[in-house]
RNA sequence: GGUCUAGUAGCUCAGUUGGAUAGAGCAACAGCCUUCUAAGCUGUGGGUCACAGGUUCGAAUCCUGUCUAGAUCACCA
C-alpha cells in the first residue's frame, strides 16, 4: 500500500501535467484541462524522455508553434525539478527527465515485490470468466488451446489489475453429440474401455463420435441409393433415430442409459483434466449443462407474461428483435425444451444473483459473435440492469494453411500432439546445446516442459485475441526471436549473474543516486516504469499480447545492455551495485509479466 | 442477399484516446564467443499500410465507397 502510494507521487506524467497547468496558468492566464494534455514517451529516434505535443495548446497560445514552444520549454526548467532540459523538433516538445528521477524510481520500487500488481481487498470487484467450456465428445486441439490459454491469462491479468476472478468453466456434457458417442460404443465398442486399449479418455470416446458419423455417413448414402431424397434420408437414418431415441431416455432419466453416459464422461474428464494439467489451466468451479440446461425456462415465461416475449401460433416462444436489426430468436420450442440461448439466459441470471458480479466474461470464439448479441439484447429487453455487463471476450480462429480446422474433416492440430511436439523440439534443442548436461532427467524434463509451453504459449499469446491467426504445422513454433524461450532466456541469464555475485559474497544495497548511468540502462528503467500502465491496459482491453510484447520488449533490452557492459567485471562498486539492482528488478519482472501469461520461468536453461 | 470482423515487408505478427522518418521476429546475406549462459548481440537488403475519396496543422489509425478473405444469419451446442 505504501508503494503504491509513493508510486502515485512518482508518477512522471502526473507530475509533469501539473506544472503545464500551472504553466498556462502563468504565462498566458488559461485554465486548460487534462484532457487536452497530449503527453507521451519520446520516440527512440530523438532525444529526450518525455514529450508534449504543441500543437493542440495553439489555441491557448494564440502564439506561433516555435514561439510557444520554446515558451512552455523554458517553463518548464525554471519550474519543474525533474526536467534536465528540452529540444524541440516540428512542434514536438521533448523535455529530458533527469537521471535521478529514474535512479530514484528504481530504488522505490526493488523492494516491491509486487510492483505493477494492485492489490485486492474486500470491496474490489468480483468478475467471472468463462472460458474453455469443452463439447465431451471431442479432443481438444490447438482452438480449444488459444480458448484455454486466453482465458486464464486474461483472468490472471485481471486479477494483478486488483479484482477478484472467478474462473468457471461450463463443460457441455448432454444433447445429442453425447449420445452418438454412446451409441456407436455401445454398438462397436466390445465394452472395451481407455485401460484396455491404453488410449487417453477423450481421445477413446472421440473416436466413437467419429466412428458413429462415418456408419451414419454409409448409412445416408445406402437410403439416397434407394431413391430417397437427401435430406428425408439425412433425417431418418436408423443410426440418427436411434440416438435420438436414446437422448429422450437419457432425458427420462432412463438407469441404463444415464450410468453408460456417466461412465462414458468420466472417461472424457480424465482426459481433459491431463491436457489441462499439461498447459497449466485450472478452474475455480466447473459447471455441467446437464444441470443447467433447465434454466432459464422460467425467465421467459415470465417474459412472455409481461408481453416481452411472443407466443407462435405452434405454442412455441420467441423474441422479436426486428426492430433491433435483427431475427426472431426462439427460446422455448413448443414441447417447451429449451434451447442454447435459453440456458445461457438462465446460468447468466443464476451467477450474477449467486456472486454479485460486476462483470461476467464469456471467451468464446468469434463464431458466436451473433449469439452473444443476441443474448444481450435479449437480457436487455428483460429488464436485468447486468446485462450491460457480460461481455464476449471474442477471439479469431487458428488458420492452417488450407484453412479452418474442422474436426469432422480430421483437419485439426490436435492438443496433446503439439504439446508432446513441442516438449520433443525443447529436448532436441537443449541437448543440442548441451548446458543442461549434469542434472537429472526429472530435472532436465522439467525445463523442456517449461521450455516447450513456454514456446506455445507466447505464441499463441502475442496474437491479438480479436484477430485471426494462422499456424503452419510444417513450420515448428519457433524457440529463437521474438518467442517465449527468449524471454526465459533473458530471465536465466541474470540469474546466473545474481548467483555468481552471491559467490562472491556482492549484496544490494540502496543506489547511489549520483552515479552516471547509461542511455541503455536508462531505457530499461524506462520500460519498467510502464509495467504497471502496460497490465492496467492489458486488463482493459483483455489483451495478454500486450503483456507479450511489453516482456519481449523489456528483455530485449535487457539483453542489449547485458552485451555491451560488464556487471560483476565493472570497477566502480556502486555501478555494480546499481547494475545488479537493475538486473534483479528485470529479472522479476520478466518472471512477473510471464507468470501473467501463464508462463514458467526456469532457473537455468 | 443482410450483419459483423479483418486486409501492414516473401512469411508470422506489433503499431489502443489521430502525432515525428511505419517497427519486430523468421527467412537471406555479413560480422561478434580464451571475458557474467551465442536459445544472445551488431549490421545490410526488404513497404503504394488492399484501393479510391473525405475530415485536419497532422491519418496505418476516424468517416464514406469499392475490392478481397473469413464468420454469422438453426426448433445444434
Amino acid at each position: 500500500m505504501q508503494n503504491s502510494k509513493k508510486h502515485i507521487k512518482m508518477n512522471i506524467f502526473d507530475n509533469l501535467k501539473t506544472t503545464l497547468i500551472n504553466c498556462f496558468n502563468d504565462l498566458y492566464n488559461k485554465d486548460i484541462t487534462t484532457e487536452t494534455i497530449s503527453f507521451q514517451y519520446t520516440r527512440e529516434e530523438f532525444k529526450g524522455d518525455i514529450t508534449l505535443v504543441v500543437f493542440p495548446l495553439l489555441r491557448f497560445t494564440k502564439k506561433s508553434i516555435q514561439e510557444s514552444t520554446k515558451e512552455i520549454g523554458d517553463y518548464f526548467i525554471s519550474n519543474n525539478k525533474y526536467t534536465n532540459g528540452y529540444n524541440i523538433i516540428k512542434g514536438f516538445l521533448n523535455f529530458e527527465i533527469s537521471t535521478t528521477y529514474w535512479i530514484k524510481f528504481l530504488d522505490n520500487i526493488l523492494p516491491n515485490k509486487n510492483f505493477g500488481y494492485k492489490q485486492t481487498n474486500k470491496d474490489s470487484d468480483n468478475i467471472m470468466i468463462e472460458y474453455s467450456s469443452p463439447n465431451t465428445n471431442k479432443p481438444l486441439h490447438l482452438g480449444h488451446i488459444r480458448n484455454n490459454l486466453l482465458g486464464f491469462s486474461v483472468s490472471e491479468i485481471i486479477k494483478a489489475n486488483g479484482k477478484n476472478v472467478i474462473k468457471v468453466n461450463l463443460v457441455n456434457d448432454r444433447g445429442i453429440h453425447i449420445c452418438k458417442s454412446m451409441l456407436a460404443w455401445q454398438k462397436w465398442g466390445k465394452n472395451s474401455t481407455p485401460e484396455s486399449t491404453n488410449k487417453k479418455g477423450d481421445k477413446f470416446v472421440g473416436d466413437y463420435y467419429v466412428l458413429f458419423d462415418k456408419e451414419y455417413k454409409k448409412q445416408v448414402k445406402e437410403l439416397i441409393s434407394q431413391k430417397i431424397p437427401e435430406n428425408e434420408a439425412k433425417k431418418n437414418a436408423p443410426l440418427l433415430l436411434e440416438a435420438q431415441e436414446m437422448l429422450r431416455k437419457w432425458e427420462n432419466g432412463d438407469t441404463q442409459t444415464v450410468e453408460l453416459w456417466q461412465k462414458m464422461n468420466s472417461w472424457v474428464y480424465k482426459g481433459f483434466d491431463q491436457t489441462y494439467k499439461k498447459l497449466g489451466i485450472d478452474f475455480d468451479k466447473i459447471y455441467y449443462e446437464s444441470q443447467t440446461y433447465k434454466l432459464g425456462k422460467q425467465i421467459v415465461l415470465d417474459g412472455l407474461k409481461k408481453n416481452i416475449l411472443i407466443k407462435k401460433d405452434d405454442g412455441s416462444i420467441w423474441a422479436d428483435l426486428t426492430n433491433d436489426g435483427l431475427d426472431q430468436k426462439l427460446l422455448l420450442r413448443n414441447d417447451g425444451t429449451s434451447v442454447y440461448m435459453t440456458q445461457d439466459i438462465g446460468t447468466a441470471h443464476q451467477r450474477f444473483n449467486e456472486y454479485n458480479l460486476s462483470k461476467h466474461i464469456y471467451v468464446v470464439g468469434n463464431e458466436q459473435n451473433y449469439h452473444f448479441q443476441v443474448l444481450k439484447l435479449i437480457l436487455k429487453k428483460l429488464n436485468y440492469n447486468w446485462a450491460d455487463n457480460i461481455f464476449h471476450l471474442s477471439y479469431g480462429m487458428v488458420e492452417l494453411p488450407e484453412g479452418k480446422m474442422k474436426s469432422r474433416e480430421g483437419t485439426v492440430v490436435d492438443a496433446d500432439d503439439l504439446i508432446d511436439e513441442m516438449i520433443y523440439t525443447a529436448k532436441i534443442k537443449s541437448q543440442e546445446l548441451g548446458k543442461l548436461d549434469g542434472f537429472s532427467e526429472n530435472e532436465k524434463n522439467k525445463i523442456y516442459q517449461q521450455l516447450a509451453m513456454g514456446a506455445l504459449k507466447y505464441f499463441i499469446l502475442k496474437v491479438d485475441p480479436k484477430r485471426n491467426m494462422m499456424f503452419n504445422p510444417n513450420e515448428s513454433i519457433d524457440f529463437n526471436g521474438n518467442t517465449g524461450p527468449f524471454i526465459q532466456y533473458s530471465y536465466v541469464r541474470i540469474k546466473s549473474i545474481l548467483r555468481k555475485a552471491k559467490q562472491n559474497n556482492i549484496s544490494t544495497k540502496t543506489i547511489n543516486e549520483k552515479i552516471k548511468i547509461c542511455e541503455k540502462a536508462k531505457k530499461i528503467i524506462k520500460t519498467l516504469y510502464k509495467y504497471p500502465e502496460t497490465i492496467n491496459e492489458a486488463a482493459k482491453n483483455y489483451s495478454p499480447a500486450l503483456i507479450a510484447n511489453y516482456a519481449y520488449n523489456l528483455a530485449k533490452e535487457y539483453n542489449q545492455f547485458y552485451q555491451e557492459y560488464q556487471i560483476l567485471k565493472e570497477k566502480n562498486k556502486d555501478l555494480i551495485n546499481f547494475r545488479l539492482n537493475l538486473s534483479k528488478k528485470t529479472a522479476e519482472i520478466i518472471k512477473s509479466s510471464l507468470a501473467l501469461l501463464g508462463i514458467e520461468t526456469p532457473e537455468r536453461m
